[in-house]
DNA sequence: TTGACAACCTACCAGTAGGTAAGTAAGCTG
DNA sequence: CAGCTTACTTACCTACTGGTAGGTTGTCAA
């Protein structure tokens, strides 16, 4: 099982196929040409593309935590780890994508009912985050706001999804304008 | 042409599927098996479903504006005005639908380019009538933020699309929270 | 050396996608 | 009534969807 295994590349093209066109705008045989094997061979990884679609908001998920686990120890100020944290929805736009999770919420219609709660998990986990970090923030003086910090991380969080979807569609990278506000 | 036209009826039915499901995950055979008419008949409206995608767009965003253009003449204050926009997003979350716009947005990579144009119209359209209610309100005195009214409205529009995404797919209508923000 | 297994392959399948050609029944118009 | 138009139908097409059965190849342990 070295580092690019087949099965890794599977999920990483399927997930800029998804975060670009949508869950339901990708095929098999579309992973299939951009790896040069043949849709069996996917099958085999993922029998199901349900499979595939569960197996690929996992991944996002838990390396997205990863992530802000990395962002939460790194000593910088509250302020500076949402700014980090906002950076990290802008770079998904460099490669015309948006987020996994609004992308997959977007289409939460057609998805199978066991990805839901990985997907409302997602959100949760987001927001907790959030809510610790702005919290912290308040404490240290560094923030303020009026309301509690959950409804101050939520609102965060869905201009964000909602930014970065608008700024995608519109070519413009105007999210960033939103930045400044907390 | 009565009131209830066929064309009419398959508009409606396009959008409660486009709105619910996304605009790639519903077929003209959606649409006939709910109207009862063959997806030939639906060919004779609207030749390609890019035909579809295009005028279904194009209506939503003229009914919408109707709509603002109402909310604007009704002489209500100004933070009345942002309340009733709100709750015009809030009310299609009964309906287990997101904005047309958003889910465009969200598909915006497999729609046909001269769709595009339309839907960042609609986002530009949105933004101004914000923009006009905020510059008002500040005017007046009714609403006090930071920054310029474009990056205030263009955030509050992003807020909504989003919370209306992620409270589509966790069923949980939180984004009323938010609407005390401004 | 043999057997087991992983990772692919070829070659299918049924169902559905969007789309078209040709026909028909009803209504309007001169 | 003839001719045209509107709104719809039947019957079909090709391309592609997710999915499966069975075969081939290479690796590795007993």
């Amino acid at each position: 099982m070295e580092i690019n295994s087949t099965r890794d590349l599977i999920l990483d093209s399927a997930q800029a196929l998804a975060q670009s066109r949508g869950v339901n705008a990708f095929s098999y045989a579309d992973i299939a040409v951009e790896l040069g094997v043949k849709k069996a061979s996917i099958h085999y990884h993922f029998p199901s593309k349900q499979d595939l679609e569960i197996e690929l908001l996992e991944r996002y998920r838990s390396t997205f935590m990863e992530e802000l686990r990395r962002i939460s120890s790194s000593g910088s100020g509250n302020v500076a780890k949402l700014e980090h944290y906002a950076q990290m929805y802008a770079n998904t736009l460099c490669n015309d994508r948006i987020c996994l999770g609004g992308m997959m919420a977007s289409d939460v219609g057609t998805l199978p009912e066991q990805l839901i709660p990985s997907l409302v998990y997602f959100f949760e986990e987001q927001v907790e985050w959030l809510v610790k970090v702005m919290d912290d923030g308040m404490i240290a003086g560094e923030l303020n706001f009026s309301g509690t910090a959950e409804a101050q991380a939520t609102v965060f969080l869905a201009s964000l999804q909602g930014g970065l979807l608008m700024a995608n569609a519109m070519g413009n990278e105007e999210v960033f304008e939103q930045l400044r506000k907390t």
